[in-house]
DNA sequence: ATGTCTTATATAATAAGA
């Protein structure tokens, strides 16, 4: 049996995560497909010992505004087609979105937006969740099986932060954007982690401005949804929460099957 | 409101965004 092994991660600036000995790591990890999110960097700014990794081919979506936002991947599988947008310009122009078109799998690698700056980008937030939700059900209406994977913003439930109840007026733990995941939840995908995992207590971000991470008080904001069609396919999803050099830390999946 | 870190601009120090 064939394994997949995908990992993403909100590196907070891919050319500082470089300096921290990433080439030791990911040659460590093995990755099929590793996602980035927030790499900061334009596409002629990726490092080059990470673009040209050997074996792999990169994808690169960045936005217009230098040393912002950008999302990357790197696979070993083939892509047969990809996109880096829903086609709306005002989403697709923050380099947030990876499309990528596999044999018999499509995966999402997606950086939503942060709401806590202003109504206008929690409006703008919730907005790029509509818009994802609309690309992805027309896809996964024509059957194909989808793989959504990326930093979220927004932890699901009580379990998924470490202080629910001081954060619930806070963009990243609203009801709306909570009532968005349980929306996609309806549609038909599922949230990995929760399928191997029941209990709270297990985090992909910590505040960096307040130390967060050395107490642990964390949010688990980082997700791989999956398509209903790709339940039983579903070897392992976890939290590689040892792994530093940015606030965020990786998540992952190993998947069996012939999809790529 | 605060804290820290990465990056841009510019080339020292400030600003933005998360």
């Amino acid at each position: 049996m064939i394994t997949t092994k995908i990992l993403s991660w909100n590196v907070n600036g891919i050319r500082a995560v470089h300096k921290k000995n990433f080439m030791d790591w990911f040659n460590a990890e093995k990755p099929d497909i590793l996602c980035f999110q927030e790499t900061k960097a334009q596409d002629d700014q990726i490092p080059e010992e990470i673009a040209k990794a050997v074996g792999y081919e990169l994808y690169v979506s960045s936005a217009e505004r230098k040393g912002y936002s950008g999302v990357a991947v790197l696979t070993n599988k083939k892509v047969k087609q990809f996109k880096k947008g829903f086609g709306i310009e005002k989403f697709d122009s923050e380099g947030r979105i990876l499309e990528l078109e596999f044999d018999n799998v499509t995966l999402f690698n997606i950086y939503f937006p942060n709401g806590k700056q202003s109504k206008e980008r929690l409006q703008y937030k919730m907005d790029f969740y509509d818009a994802f939700l609309e690309r992805a059900n027309n896809l996964k209406d024509q059957g194909i099986k989808l793989i959504v994977c990326g930093d979220v913003n927004t932890a699901h439930k009580e379990i998924d932060l470490a202080h629910p109840k001081e954060n619930e007026k806070r963009s990243g733990f609203l009801p709306e954007e909570r009532a968005w995941i349980d929306k996609l939840l309806s549609h038909g995908f599922v949230d990995t982690f929760r399928m191997f995992v029941e209990g709270g207590g297990h985090y992909s971000w910590w505040d960096m401005r307040t130390r967060a991470r050395n107490r642990d008080i964390g949010w688990r904001i980082d997700y791989f949804y999956i398509s209903e069609n790709l339940k039983n396919e579903i070897k392992s999803a976890f939290i590689l929460k040892e792994v530093l050099g940015s606030d965020h830390c990786p998540v992952g999946i190993e998947i069996n099957g012939e999809l790529f």
